[in-house]
DNA sequence: TGTGTATTGTAACATATGTTACAGGTATTT
DNA sequence: AAATACCTGTAACATATGTTACAATACACA
């Protein structure tokens, strides 16, 4: 246990006897989801602090006329929505669902707070977490902000090209499930890349994507 | 400034005797910016608690080809991007410019997190300004995530319905403005508002919009 | 009151993206 | 190897939005 929380980030830096005293504190509860379930609906008031202990889930934001898109999926170890337990009103701004069997630690959000007060460590820690998920919504923003599916496109590549350290990047959906991460349908998306392919910005093979003129990659951020 | 602080949310709570041990604990500076100033570029590194004590600022977001997009204007006094003084890299996420003459006071980081972990009511406070800003963030994508303009007008006149507690809403900017706001150019934005004129959705005189059909005005957001 | 400036409505046209449909390819299962 | 399901490319057309331009109106200020 304390192992995953170090993992999720909570219990990173922590000593033993910190660990100890902080579990002890915690009064949690640890519950089994399958494969499939719900494990928390979008605008449910966040009352706990949930942490993925097991398995994989997908946040999935529901539109106006219930169609559901996915924002991202997540691993364990891993704190869910840890920006939306405090503040005025918090409630939870996507659904979330288990993609494999899920173990969930629930912690009531008053005995969280106490436990964070009493050890500076873990509070630095949250800080830390909140923050990240903070950079990690402005970059979703930046994203959404692109305003052709090219941009869109160049913005996924370069990224991927930073990640995979090669001019030769492998694209790790199908098309089907870029367009829908894009927020687009799959013929524009199909489209939109085998213009860029005729304009030997990239070539394609599958799953494989070389980036031929970078430069102009990067121009289509504009 | 302990005023100014406490309506800032920070030291919403404290007693006297705390505010003063805090006040005394920040290592703080204060700077001055005349208007159209620039007090943080988009990308400098966060390394410093800046608080807007007085005067209004815009944070404006850089486009890749220069061109600055405003997210939002701010009016003191408020803590400029909480969300961003921790985690792993920390950058300013947009730029800031002052609207008007600003004063600005400045504490370093590890001076805040010192201060903060000195004062619970202070840290509970500080969680819940970063929560209020993630919980502006989702809903910021939330609105990114309209497809169309007129769900982005519906989304809007539905807000301010909202607030202003009333089926004929003001505008408070511009059609100029808003488009900007929305990302997308003035023409169309007129446009779309004549299409729901002409549908009975709404009627416009001035900046006065009176909702006369919420309910298709809802359907819009789909 | 008059004059310049910003704001709004609107039109014609260009472009980007969505929609639908179909065919060929690839992988998976049996 | 055959059957099936999924994935990809592409085409024709519909729709939404951008672009540019101009006129009409409202507003601010001398």
């Amino acid at each position: 246990m304390q192992t995953l929380l170090a993992a999720a980030g909570l219990f990173k830096g922590l000593n033993e006897t910190e660990m100890n005293n902080s579990l002890r504190l915690f009064r949690y509860q640890t519950k089994k989801y399958n494969k499939g379930e719900v494990i928390a609906y979008a605008n449910d008031p966040v009352i706990q602090q949930l942490i993925l202990l097991d398995g994989s889930i997908s946040n999935e934001m529901s539109d106006y006329n219930g169609k559901t898109i996915k924002i991202t999926d997540m691993v364990a170890p891993k704190l869910l929505a840890p920006g939306f337990l405090f503040g005025n009103i918090s409630h939870f701004p996507v659904s979330v669902f288990a993609n494999t069997n899920c173990e969930i630690m629930a912690i009531n959000k008053s005995n969280f707070l106490e436990s964070l007060l009493s050890c500076n460590q873990l509070q630095l820690n949250f800080l830390n977490l909140i923050s990240n998920q903070t950079q990690f919504l402005t970059r979703k923003i930046n994203f959404l902000k692109l305003k052709s599916i090219k941009a869109k496109i160049a913005y996924f590549l370069l990224n991927l090209h930073i990640r995979q350290k090669s001019h030769t990047v492998t694209l790790p959906q199908s098309q089907t499930q870029l367009a829908d991460l894009f927020g687009i349908t799959r013929p524009s998306l199909s489209r939109s890349m085998s213009e860029m392919v005729h304009d030997s910005i990239i070539s394609i093979q599958g799953k494989k994507v070389v980036i031929l003129d970078i430069k102009q990659l990067k121009s289509l951020l504009s």
